[in-house]
DNA sequence: TGTTTATATGACTACCTGGTCACATGATAA
DNA sequence: TTATCATGTGACCAGGTAGTCATATAAACA
């Protein structure tokens, strides 16, 4: 994750009550995650806050400088949340439980968060956004960065199975991690599992069964040598 | 999969000579892929075309319709690559077999296809999409409707685990074939597999370690009972 | 030939966007 | 009081959009 800056608000920006402040914020990234970037439209953000559109403008230099500040807010928030790995994270025989941890912690952001967690999505597949690949490998990166070390150390000890490369664990984590989110946040790309109803507990109930899944296999009684 | 026309074009345009027809088609898969369904030009197509303006209009009703059509040529395109299962898909012991051929199929729809793959990349994450839940769950539902029954047939065999639903196995295989594609088509979303280079070969090699990774598990040796 | 019917055209409308700027307001300092 | 400075304002601009419609063209038919 790198550290510098994606965008500074201007001074102004920064002298406000944090009341107002906080406002303003929110009604940005609710505009962005109903409306994507390109159609975000200041004129309704400044609408709906009561404030004029030269006001904007003092406190960011443009659209893409705003957006980046929201998006920013994003990542701090997600790392927030999730922090680095713990010692007890460290255990290789603590992997899956690790991975049950921070899997857990995406749905509490999504409930906690859900204009967020839609701006990411928007972000994702929304063509024409600012620095998009840098924006995205900074969300992306993360679980590489997070789970590499943990299941390198975890297949050293025997946790996992040493014909698999650690790509391709981090991979089908993340993989079943994002897809099971992006259901559970948004009803209409439920895949039968019923998540969409948001019911934490059985949320987590389906996460645990796919967790189980991801670490025996689909397959039948017979393991391949 | 409905079979009602999710839009028909009017009278005037399939009475184009094909090459026309192909011509504009083709050039309205580009604008939605590139742009997505709202900052799509329609005066930009006309334009690249060469034809006028109320021409496009001769020849549907409104932006929506026209967004339809292509849409629906796009999942047209995926029955046909796909198709139904086969009496060979049927068999039980094939299940994995079946997987690798459908995902396979994905990765030569993408090689041949990539403009109607963004078009769909792009209906699944742009908010505003005309009858968006719709559409989408169509090609959602294509996977359940296609690996649904198959699984249940494998799994009753003993060729799958027991333990974990069919909603469950499908859900899992679906959620890394669609990233791992997503992958493939758009580099910037690679996960260190390196895909990027749309290199075929590498890809079925990636393919083959995450489908034995999915029959297996990634768990180390002992299993839980 | 003249007449009807189908298609092609692009100027036009109403509306929206991000961004600017001359000016108003209010607070603080001299 | 007057002067200075940070902040707030909204009319305005250039440029984009989807969609319309009167008119031109061409083809088919009488």
């Amino acid at each position: 994750m790198i550290k510098n800056e994606l965008s500074k608000p201007k001074q102004t920006f920064r002298n406000l009550t944090e009341e107002k402040r906080l406002r303003i914020e929110n009604a940005l990234v609710e505009e962005f995650a109903r409306e994507g970037y390109r159609r975000a439209s200041l004129n309704n953000v400044v609408k709906s806050l009561g404030i004029a559109k030269g006001s904007l403008y003092q406190y960011f230099d443009n659209k893409e400088a705003i957006f980046l500040f929201v998006f920013e807010r994003f990542t701090r928030l997600v790392k927030s949340m999730v922090g680095k790995p713990s010692a007890a994270d460290c255990r290789p025989d603590n992997f899956w439980r690790t991975v049950r941890r921070v899997w857990k912690a995406g749905i509490i952001f999504i409930d906690n968060y859900p204009a967020y967690y839609q701006l990411y999505l928007n972000a994702l597949f929304e063509q024409d956004i600012p620095r998009r690949e840098e924006i995205i490998s900074r969300v992306r990166l993360f679980s590489m960065e997070f789970f590499g070390p943990l299941a390198a150390a975890a297949r050293k000890r025997g946790g996992l199975r040493p014909d698999v490369p650690v790509p391709v664990v981090v991979f089908m984590i993340d993989a079943a991690m994002d897809r099971f989110l992006q259901s559970y946040a948004r009803s209409y790309l439920d895949d039968g599992l019923e998540l969409a109803a948001a019911d934490r507990a059985r949320a987590e109930a389906g996460m645990d069964t796919i967790i189980e899944a991801l670490k025996n296999g689909l397959g039948g009684g017979q393991r391949s040598p």
